[in-house]
DNA sequence: CCATCTTATGTGCATTCTACACATAGATAA
DNA sequence: TTATCTATGTGTAGAATGCACATAAGATGG
């Protein structure tokens, strides 16, 4: 029975939408390309990041206006696309920073919850009808 | 140009996957029905709750085994259709609290770069480029 | 007793995000 | 020149959710 989780709905605990601050974030420390970001997407729970997910989620971005792109063909190798975070995506990290926090706060309450800490609201004195 | 962020991708923190937990951790709690569930839900970031979206989730969860469901007459109103929680329901609800604290540490990574402290591991030295 | 409002449950369709499989191609090394 | 590594992509499918709409039992008011 324990398979069925499995199966079907096992607890992906991925946020929606974290690929794109993910990037943000890292585009905000150094200029980068698909390939590298692939394994530093790793660092925040992505353990096998697809290549056709991340590649088509960053032609998304720049299409958005919060990253610009240039082929790079210095180095060794194919040819890279390198990315640059613009404004907009600065102001678009900022924004998505704000809204997480909203959603910690969601996380605490859920885990208050679990742990049997109830919240001292009147919902509480309904249990068991 | 800070529109664009509202227009097509803006921060939907809403996390995937919340619904199953949330109706998990409540029927926990007390047997519910999904018209009850659905203000329940608003507590965790579910503001504008669909009655399409929550209903469809409830029959899909029993179909795997995580609730039962039987009809109740007796209050006044139309019949309602209340959950229970099984025991692979306790169980599913347990292992997605462990996911969550792994999620949970993810976040933290990302505020800690975020708000600029770095992780002191050796890719930092990679800056700028 | 008829309309309509509230409670309550549901279906159909579209969208978004992501996964999985596969395709392309330059550089390098055997 | 074949294989391998780096690097970028496309095509398709599925899951989660949103939005719009449908159905129906009971309560309420005229």
């Amino acid at each position: 029975m324990a398979d069925k989780q499995d199966s079907k709905r096992g607890p992906e605990v991925k946020p929606r939408n974290w690929l794109v601050p993910v990037i943000l974030l890292t585009l905000r420390e150094w200029n980068s390309y698909g390939y590298e970001l692939m394994e530093r997407a790793t660092a925040f729970g992505f353990e096998a990041m697809n290549p056709g997910t991340l590649y088509r989620t960053l032609r998304q971005m720049e299409k958005e206006g919060i990253v610009e792109s240039s082929w790079e063909t210095s180095k060794g190798g194919p040819a890279r696309r390198m990315y640059t975070i613009t404004d907009a995506g600065e102001a678009y990290l900022d924004f998505w920073a704000k809204a997480l926090e909203q959603y910690q706060r969601n996380m605490d309450t859920f885990f208050r919850l679990y742990t049997g800490r109830p919240l001292r609201s009147e919902e509480n004195d309904k249990k068991e009808e």
